[in-house]
DNA sequence: ATCAAATAGTGGCACTGAGACACTAAGCTG
DNA sequence: CAGCTTAGTGTCTCAGTGCCACTATTTGAT
């Protein structure tokens, strides 16, 4: 064939992307807070077609100029809605259908966040969309997200149910300082079912991933050790699931 | 904004992907096998550019006619490669960015397959591509890949690994029928390290995955009993992970 | 002061599943 | 029949977890 006796650079002047049926990309996040003893997941009001007036998960497409990587992407997303660059920040899935878009070929690729609601004020951005922080039960049962947003969801929440059986991921939806029994409820409330308070302190503490901080949270009882993450944030294993008391 | 009294139809109507600057989006498979008692992984050494010469692992565009899903192009890259249509296919991740692909920004959704190699014969395919298993070890120790395909290939080895530690994934990369020992040294090649007999016989059998078919594997010694899969195929879980004898 | 309510945190036993490893079983070969 | 090889089992130990009752420390009401 004539195209292999081209050199590469030649082969590179003559490509042009708009030649080719390409389908549309895009980056899809859902961020995940705690907020009112609930998980809860942020979702904005479409302001422009397709789907307009429906909510949806906070996304869009990839600015080829400006983001260097997919995951850059989904951090300016963030950035934008929330505020907050730094987060617990992970790709779970990318959906690509014919039909998921109704201007054609689409792909869009899945994050879920983990931010603490306390630290941040929703951003409403200039195309003035509505942001909204919504428990996740609820859109789960009742509503009708835009597009694929719904299946995108119930992946991101089955991811994060999953990783927290044996991982500390909760601790990314909690402040710097927190105590034992924060963040246990906080496990409770994303895995939805209670567990063992001895079981649940032995093995977050056993393995080694907290450090006390010194102070106490006082309150109207008993003052609670409090304790920040030890080793720079990042999530770590047990050696088991949890399980809830039968 | 005028674009917002648009009627959802006049929008898409108006819509044109080729005003947009938007990423090459493809799809690529790292497809496992066991042969000679190592895991291989199939590459293909590229018959066009862009890294002409380089050996990649299989993929490609989506097919905006043929390609319903992203799963549906992945199939379609196995399928041209091996001509295997059944076979274990897991998406693993998306990589994408301005850097890894020469013709510029773009993504590629990653997903592995694990086959059994006895069954089929490598397609030398219409583009006279080599087509050739490789030892996985040997790639990740030595071979450039193209783009980032070594990267690619690292971490559906990862994700193999870690899902071997509590699925029953190896199954698939056996024939239909096969003995305890061949499934466990399926397991050990993978994790690239020793098994304990008795555990591993005892999470298999408990787990409930395999049922006896009744027939024998004979050889030069005790004859074994087949197993084949239980339900339909699928993964199952055990309750922890394995860990070979100190 | 004292006591109740509430939450923090611990002691300690039972159970389960996995690691270890020695043992038995059943075929083949010479 | 002895000896090799691989299949498959018996059984002890040990670690991690479930369970649940117990102690500790605060506030606030009487």
């Amino acid at each position: 064939m004539a195209k292999n006796q081209l050199s590469e650079r030649d082969y590179l002047q003559s490509y042009n992307i708009h030649n080719y049926d390409v389908p549309l990309t895009s980056v899809d996040i859902t961020i995940f807070t705690v907020l009112d003893n609930a998980l809860n997941v942020l979702l904005v009001k479409r302001a422009q077609h397709p789907a307009l007036g429906k909510w949806a998960l906070p996304g869009g497409f990839i600015d080829l100029k400006k983001d260097r990587t997919l995951e850059h992407t989904a951090q300016r997303k963030l950035k934008e809605k929330t505020g907050v660059r730094t987060s617990y920040l992970e790709q779970v899935a990318s959906f690509g259908s014919k039909q998921r878009d109704p201007r054609g070929w689409s792909v869009t690729v899945a994050y879920f966040a983990l931010i603490d609601a306390a630290e941040i004020q929703l951003t409403h951005d200039e195309r003035s969309e509505e942001v909204a922080w919504v428990p996740v039960k609820k859109v789960l049962n009742s509503t009708k997200l835009a597009f694929d947003h719904n299946a995108i969801l119930e992946r991101c929440y089955e991811r994060l149910q999953g990783k927290v059986q044996y991982t500390s991921l909760p601790v990314n939806l909690l402040p710097e300082e927190f105590t034992l029994s924060e963040l246990q409820s906080t496990f409770e409330i994303i895995l939805d079912s209670t567990i063992e308070k001895k079981s649940f302190r032995r093995r977050i503490l056993d393995a080694d991933i907290l450090q006390e901080t010194g102070n106490m949270r006082t309150g109207s009882n008993r003052p609670a050790k409090l304790y920040r993450v030890q080793n720079q944030g990042e999530n770590f294993m047990f050696s088991r699931n949890i399980e809830g008391p039968r």
